[in-house]
Order: C-alpha cells, then sequence, then structure tokens
DNA sequence: ACAATAGTGTCTTTTAGACAGTATTCT
DNA sequence: AGAATACTGTCTAAAAGACACTATTGT
C-alpha cells in the first residue's frame, strides 16, 4: 500500500490515462472524506495541511482491488489510529478540472468520531467545520453537503452514535445535537423526544461528576447505521 | 460523440487502464440512470434490452470533457428525445468486480419523466419498477437505490415535478404520490397538505373532462429543486 | 442550607388522519 | 334527477415546544 501515489503533496505535473481499448481514462479515482466530530459545543471537520499551506480534506486514491469505503477506512487508520468509524457514502465530484492534477473524479464520503481524537498524522488538526478557512479544489462544497447530511439525518437516525462515546448522558447527547443543529433544546423535551426514537436504551449506571444529580447513563441500542421513529424536530433556525 | 465505445453491447474483453504515474487507473466513468416515472397507477423505470435479453439501466460512459450529470442528460435525450429531465445523482457503485469489462465506477442519477413517453431507441421499454425481473450487474440495487430516495424525498421536495406535467388537478397529482409511496391518501387531506408545502399554485383554469364537477389546475411554483415546509406524512404501510 | 445539575409533569399549539357533508358538472 | 367527481369543514388524536416544578447529588 505504500507503493501507491500520494494525493497530499503538490503535483508537478498532470497526469492522464488511456484505457485498452484506446480511449482516455480517469487517471485515478479517489475518496475525500469530511470528519466531524463535536468538542466544546462546536462542530468540528479533520484537514491536513500540505506543505504550500493549503487546507484539504483527507482523502487517497482507490485501488484497483479494494471498496472505495475501504479505502477511506484505511486512510482514517493512518491519519487518527481509529478503526472503528460510522462511514457513509456522500456524493460523487467528477467536474472536469475539479482537480488540477488531472481527470480524477472523487467519491467523497462523511466520517463520524467522537471527540479527543489526536490525529497520528502530524499533518493533520481540527478546524471548525461551520467558519474556516478555504479549503482547496471543491473540498468547501464537499464539507458543505456533509454537514447539510448529518442535519438531516440527525433525528431520524442514530448518526450521533458516531460521535457520542458507547456510554453518555443525556446531557451529553445533548450538547452533540444542539452543536450539529444549531438549535437549543430544552432539556426536557430533549429526554422525552430522543426517548421516542426508539434508538436509545438506559444502562442503569450513572455519572456522578456532573456536579449535581447523577445522570443516567444511555447507549444507542443500534451501532450500525439505523432508522427511528420520525421525529419532525427542527435542526435549524435559518 | 458516436466514436466512444458504447456501454449497450455484450463485452468480449476485459479493459484496463494504466495511467502516466504507472499505476492502475479505471478502465472507464460510467453513469447509469433510473429514470422513473407514474403511468396507470404504477411506478415503472425505463430499461434497454441487450442482444442477449438481458436488462440493464440505460447508461453510458463519461467523456474527459463533460460533467457526468451532462452524460446523463445526453443519454436520455438519445433514448427518449426529451431534453428538460429532472435529474439528481443518487450514489456511486464502485466495487471491484461490479462490472464484468472491467474496473468501471458508476455514477448511478435519477431522472423522472411524465408519463407517456414513448422511447425512440427501440431496444428501450418500461417496466415495473417494484416488481420486474432481474436487471444486470448491481443495477436492481440501484434501482432499490432510486425508489428509496424519491420515497423520502416526496413529501419535502418538488421532486413529483419531474412526473406531473406543467399544469395539473390534485387528484392527477395523488395518484402519483399514491403511487410512489404505496399509501391512499385521502382526498381532501391531501388537497390541505400539499397546499400546506407552499410548493404549488393554482392557475385558475380548470379541467373540464373529469366526468364530474371541473378540478382547478395547479403547478408547481418551482420547477427545479426546491424544498418545501416539512410535513411529517407517512409514506408507507410496510 | 445552598448551589448545581438531572429529570418529570403538564399545558398549549400545531398538525396529521378521518370522514361527513357541500358544490359543480355531465348525462 | 341522479351519478360522478371536486372540494370544504370539522372533529380527534398525536406530537412538538415551552416551562414550572420536583429530585438528587456535592460542598
Amino acid at each position: 500500500m505504500s507503493s501507491e501515489p500520494t494525493n497530499s503533496t503538490a503535483h508537478t505535473e498532470r497526469w492522464t490515462a488511456t484505457n485498452s481499448a484506446g480511449y482516455a481514462a480517469p487517471a485515478a479515482l479517489a475518496v475525500d472524506v469530511v470528519v466531524l466530530t463535536v468538542q466544546d459545543g462546536a462542530t468540528r471537520t479533520l484537514v491536513l495541511e500540505r506543505s504550500d499551506g493549503a487546507l484539504a480534506l483527507p482523502g487517497g486514491f482507490v485501488g484497483d482491488a479494494e471498496t472505495p469505503q475501504q479505502t477511506v477506512i484505511r486512510k482514517l487508520s493512518e491519519k487518527t489510529g481509529l478503526q472503528e468509524v460510522y462511514v457513509e457514502q456522500l456524493a460523487t465530484f467528477a467536474a472536469p478540472g475539479r482537480d488540477p492534477r488531472g481527470w480524477i473524479p472523487t467519491i467523497a464520503y462523511l466520517a463520524l468520531m467522537p471527540p479527543g481524537i489526536e490525529p497520528t498524522d502530524p499533518a493533520a488538526r481540527w478546524i471548525n467545520a461551520t467558519d474556516h478557512a478555504a479549503l482547496v479544489f471543491d473540498h468547501n462544497e464537499i464539507l458543505e453537503t456533509a454537514l447539510e447530511r448529518v442535519r438531516g439525518k440527525l433525528w431520524w437516525s442514530n448518526v450521533a452514535v458516531g460521535i457520542l462515546p458507547g456510554e453518555f448522558t443525556l446531557a451529553e447527547a445533548r450538547h452533540v445535537y444542539t452543536a450539529i443543529a444549531d438549535i437549543d433544546y430544552d432539556p426536557g423535551t430533549f429526554a422525552r423526544d430522543i426517548r421516542a426514537t426508539g434508538l436509545v436504551a438506559a444502562t442503569g449506571r450513572e455519572r456522578h461528576d456532573t456536579g449535581g444529580r447523577p445522570a443516567s447513563l444511555y447507549t444507542f441500542t443500534e451501532h450500525h447505521p439505523a432508522w427511528g421513529v420520525g421525529r419532525r424536530k427542527r435542526v435549524s433556525n435559518t
């Protein structure tokens, strides 16, 4: 896997490819990943700072014997050390000229991680997902697509399972939902409604370091992507 | 455009490609399109019958100077003569071996058409979208993805604008929604709720061939993809 | 006792679903 | 007149939002 071309250094020449039938072919198939987490009430995303200072989403080239999702998981493992992450496909960006290195379509993915992951790659760092410097190529558009997706699924699925730890208090869950949806949910109503989705269950244990009455701990009953019963909750004030 | 390799005949050999850096590259980038319409209360999709009798979704190869969506629109124009169709990207399928002709990722698209379009391509025909013979490759999975998508967006967007004619009665709209969602909507409640989305407006004209009291004609106020105010309506009985 | 956080109960408003009943046309 | 289709009004049940109030801990 170390013999593949790198996606993280500046290009020097334009790549081309021709297939065995004699027609122009894509020079490569790429994946780009929007890794999201919620830390200190803010939605944050992982970027790589390149040698010229430009910021790019993590990504890489898909090998000819793997699925693009395997590429994503492999790359995330390299950058963060995490093996188990929530990953789903977002959309494919393939406009001619989107990548100056050549005809390189990219399949964009959304990945979610619990907060506090320290990147193992020294060029990687977390930035604010909703208020940040411009990214390279069409990566701003990819990031916007990811934020829209996660907001759209927030109350209908267990996406948040990717961000919350295995056990969490309803207050922790509420902070994550608040950061993503940009809505201040009422604590009582939040508890009622998230229980009504049928996606969480109390573990019976409690957390005592909350500064007041101990909080019951909950888990998502499903750790794979799942849909709950529909709630109609707002996810943005705008 | 006639000099490109065809996507509709059986393969004879496996295509490969190598890029200028010496690495394996995709042999081609394809698009496949799920064209949906509603006719006589049934959801129908366009397929091409190949020389060996197998059924495939319409599709083609993306040229190196066009966006995949342009490829889709070009192919649909060839097969049906229609220029203006509702098109949106679904997902990309790129598992190794998905296409026996070689490493050929495909970007799947959803397209919607009004009923009664006669295909110009003699190999093309409409089949039932929810109850049909098996399709080639992973095309069954692509079709399922399309049906899920259109059901998911039905009450939240103006997707149905792609199927309904420019002017339509609320009964016609209700039949389309009924076919897609597989729910028998109450006529009165349907009228109230579709007006509440803010996506339709009465034209002031009427249709008199309904066999009873004339029906008011409506249009979608937006013909480009748009989102209405959220309704929580059910879309499946299962 | 007091502060702090967790959690419950309940009232109001909105909206979905059902359906009775009225309106307008054609034969 | 009667049949057929279009449309309105209204009742009920469910669910979302707001918020007062109670519960349980640490200091």
